[in-house]
RNA sequence: GCGAGAGUGGCGAAACUGGCAGACGCGCAGGACUUAGGAUCCUGUCCCGCAAGGGGUCCGGGUUCGACUCCCGGCUCUCGCACCA
């Protein structure tokens, strides 16, 4: 269908609803007064509204993006006419791989290219009506921004939490580049096809496992989306443990001895395993280890018979890609020739390696289970190790066999446990790693999966890391006074064979004195992680301007943590825990007065389209200009946030929005047309102050959609019956309307006769009192069927409303004489039971 | 596999704390105004039935005067995480 061309017939001699003028008009006259210029020095009740901000593709702002903005744009909105100074800022997180890999696809260089996209989203944001502060703006790759982001480098570095090791990373040797994990698609390289290999490079990273038990302590006091904080909560991983020591009998003497009990006595070896495992109680039935392919031990107990074996396995393993290495299930491994004591039954077991065990996590070696874990018991199948019941459940005892894996604890008991026979599983948990701990053999221990965040990326776009490497001072970090070290604009930023940042082809840009001793040097080459820009872009926003410092300590002081934040859950992870990462330790630094950024934080829904989320590889995107050309903004946001909960998404279609056009053109039409003559009717009256109610609960609660469907439900009790309005009864809809329809009911604000902005006039005042009315009306049920209704006066009890429900004609007759119960839910309802 | 969330008309969706299921909108049907209507306005629209009435919120049980809502079992879908010991 088409816009409406003519206005309604009955108020035809009024001047009909354009969008477009209109919205030219106040977005014009906005920016002449600086309307959405926050006061940030004077402002008395700061309310800082964040939302995520976009990396600016070229393809520009799509139909998900807008979605997002304008649930932000309309809670800010909201506060601003609930009296506060509300500050929502934006910016462009314009570094990184996504605005990298595009430029090298069209051949254009990124400092050419993010200018134009970055002018685009400016374009399309400010068409969309956005009460955005345009004088703070954040972008990422300007030097006044990046470096602070390498200052904030350098209070880990100083403080310790910055450190290189040597770390795996997916390599193409066709493209001869390091690959994103998402880059690789079932081992292939997603651009060439080509077999993707795993390749080891001196990486930077920050000590963000340091943080894990406030980073999950912390989150029982965040108001966050519960979906969020499951995620960061399973991201952290917490388990509870303990390590244990097993002994390695020395190959050279044991290798090939046939016996299987040894005594402690007969021990010589001094070499050690130690494991991790939260399952210290089922150690009676651990009858192997298992260390992973590139534990440093591997080489010490190898056996000479088993040595080959071994070496062929490892490098199987090791040539693999990150990702296939991590998502096959299919058990493989290879037998050490070593035996380890294990300390419960001093029976002896024998090493294995195999690529199931990950060198990153706990100690990089555990206690094989096969009875009581899955992945021990698909191994032990394959290679054809002992399986041994330790712990039965209901109806099973210790000689009842083991199809697969028992792991359920909380009904086991312990069985073939020695003394332990009998304990359940949580107080054998206990007793066992106490045992072990006299006997030194254990120690209780916290593990979290919660990994090192790796922040050196070998690509051009980003900025470079401030460190320099000198012969004599090892690593030197870049003086604060020294910042920002500049990304130097080279034309041949594509990545090579080098393993390293296309800057390492730059001898003129990182041949550079030692900032210590003054001998040549050589600067770090990688650039840092996207994620490091945005780590910390919302403490710069309300400080743009003061140049000398990151953020100014006042003004951070006065309008951070940021009081909402919104944005899309595929941050719920990365981003959410980077920032709060961050925060902490800026706060530990004495930088900030807080080490939570975000006080509230609430995840939007996806726009869905032809059933897939809307994203560019899907292709399904949808450019909102031209909706917002044909519909105009007002329409095109007021339908975005009607089509679902505004936390759930909802089904991009445009078969909706004519209705939402429809409600604007009769809230435009009745402002017009309103009289102002005589009294307004009390019973709209009523509705007006039950609708103001309910959109100010609903707002809040970003429950956009229901809170449009009641001002389309009192606009048509405004029309009904073709009556004319009074402006008593419409005006008030006005301020209801402007966080969805900014422009229109700023318009029909003046047409009013308000000089002021509406968005500077307050949220109407409602009356509970007027929202009630002095009648209700009763639903009447008999044996909980519903069989009518009553309405009464509001001061009518339980014996009138019976006496009328008895009397009604339609309801009466399914009454019974005696009932035997009469339930009554005040004002609500009443049940017959007979 | 583990974790989180969701299943309601032809469609998007409402339903407070267990209290009139389907608000609001789209679509559809009929009507008004019209040279015309894909504009606007009015009326109707969960299913069966002429009606009285009956049935109905993924399926099967249960609790309750009363269940979309709570409990038990099952099915389906979406999104995370994915060999984390």
């Amino acid at each position: 269908m088409t816009p409406p061309q003519r206005p309604d017939p009955a108020f035809a001699e009024l001047p009909g609803y354009d969008p477009a003028t209109v919205e030219r008009t106040w977005q014009d006259r906005w920016a002449a007064a600086s309307a959405n210029r926050t006061d940030i020095p004077g402002g008395a009740r700061p309310y800082y509204a964040l939302m995520m901000f976009p990396y600016p593709s070229a393809e520009g702002l799509h139909v998900g993006n807008l979605f997002a903005f304008t649930g932000n744009d309309i809670f800010a909105r909201f506060q601003r006419l609930r009296g506060h100074d509300v500050f929502e800022p934006i910016g462009f997180d314009a570094f990184g791989i996504h605005s990298e890999n595009h430029a090298l696809k069209v051949g254009i260089h990124p400092t050419e290219l993010i200018p134009r996209n970055i002018a685009n989203f400016t374009r399309q944001l400010g068409r969309a009506g956005l009460m955005v502060d345009w004088s703070r703006v954040v972008d990422t790759t300007d030097p006044a921004y990046y470096k602070w982001t390498q200052w904030v480098f350098l209070q880990l570095y100083k403080r310790g939490l910055a450190y290189r090791k040597a770390a795996a990373v997916n390599w193409c040797p066709n493209d001869k580049t390091v690959l994103a994990n998402e880059q690789v698609e079932n081992g292939l390289c997603e651009r060439c096809g080509a077999k993707v290999e795993q390749r080891f490079l001196e990486q930077w990273f920050f000590r963000i496992t340091d943080y894990a038990g406030r980073l999950l302590a912390n989150l029982d006091g965040l108001d966050w989306s519960q979906t969020t904080k499951t995620a960061q909560r399973t991201w952290i991983g917490r388990s509870d443990g303990a390590e244990i020591r097993f002994r390695i009998l020395n190959p050279l003497e044991d290798a090939g001895s046939a016996a299987v009990h040894v005594t402690a006595e007969v021990v010589t070896g001094t070499r050690e395993v130690t494991v991790f495992t939260t399952r210290p109680d089922t150690i009676f039935g651990a009858t192997y280890l298992v260390l992973a392919p590139e534990h440093p031990l591997v080489d010490a107990i190898v056996s000479a018979e088993q040595a080959e074996a071994v070496a062929a396995y490892r490098a199987r393993t090791a040539a693999q890609d990150l990702v296939t290495r991590k998502s096959s299930r299919e058990k493989t491994g290879a037998f050490t020739g070593a035996y380890a004591v294990n300390p419960a039954t001093g029976e002896m077991i024998p090493v294995w390696i195999a690529d199931y065990v990950l060198m990153e996590y706990g100690t990089g070696a555990i206690m094989a289970v096969p009875g009581h874990d899955e992945r021990d018991f698909e191994f032990a199948t394959v290679f054809r190790l002992p399986i041994e019941r330790v712990v039965a459940g209901p109806g099973e005892d210790a000689r009842t066999p083991l199809a697969a894996a028992y792991v359920d604890n909380a009904a086991g008991r312990l069985v073939n446990s020695g003394r332990f026979d009998g304990y359940g599983v949580d107080e054998a948990r206990t007793a066992i790693t106490a045992w072990l701990e006299e006997h030194h053999a254990a120690k209780p221990v916290v593990n979290y999966r919660l990994h090192d965040w790796c922040i050196s990326r070998q690509r051009y776009w980003g900025p470079p890391i401030p460190i320099v490497y000198c012969d004599a001072c090892g690593p030197v970090p870049v003086p604060e006074q020294d910042l920002p070290v500049l990304l130097p604009n080279i034309p041949d930023f594509r990545p090579d064979d080098s393993g390293v940042s296309p800057l390492a082809r730059h001898e003129e840009w990182f041949r550079v004195p030692c900032p210590q001793c003054g001998a040549a040097a050589r600067r770090e080459t990688d650039v840092s992680d996207t994620f490091l820009d945005s780590g910390w872009y919302f403490l710069r926003y309300p400080s743009v301007g003061h140049d000398d410092v990151p953020f100014d300590a006042a003004i951070t002081g006065k309008w951070l943590p940021v009081d909402s934040y919104i944005g899309g859950n595929e941050h719920a992870v990365l981003h959410l825990m980077y920032a709060r990462f961050l925060t902490m330790v800026l706060h530990d630094a004495g930088h900030l007065g807080f080490e939570e950024p975000f006080t509230k934080f609430r995840a939007h829904g996806l726009i869905i389209r032809d059933g897939a989320k809307m994203s560019k590889s899907k292709g399904n995107v949808v450019n909102p200009d031209e909706y917002i050309e044909k519909w105009g903004a007002d329409t095109f946001r007021t339908y975005l946030m009607f089509l679902g909960p505004f936390e759930e998404g909802g089904d991009f279609r445009d078969a909706g929005i004519s209705g939402v056009r429809r409600f604007l053109d009769r809230v435009w039409a009745s402002v017009h047309a309103a009289r102002t003559d005589g009294a307004p009717d009390p019973d709209v009256i009523r509705k007006l102050h039950q609708t103001i109610r309910k959109v100010g609960e609903d707002i809040p609660k970003l429950q956009y959609n229901t809170a449009i469907a009641a001002m389309m439900e009192y606009m048509n009790t405004l029309r009904r019956g073709e009556r004319i309005p009074h402006r008593a009864e419409v005006e008030p809809l006005l301020p209801l309307v402007a966080p969805f329809a900014p422009h229109a009911a700023e318009e029909l604000w003046a047409t009013c006769g308000h000089a002021k902005s509406i968005f500077d006039s307050g949220w109407p005042a409602f009356d509970p009192a007027l929202a009630e009315g002095d009648t209700m009306t009763v639903a009447v049920q008999v044996n909980g069927k519903t069989r009518g209704s009553v309405t009464v006066a509001r001061s009518a009890g339980e014996a009138e409303i019976v006496a009328m429900a008895r009397a009604d004609g339609q309801i009466g007759k399914f009454v019974p004489e005696q009932p035997k119960k009469v339930i009554y839910v005040p004002g609500r309802l009443l049940n017959f039971v007979g």
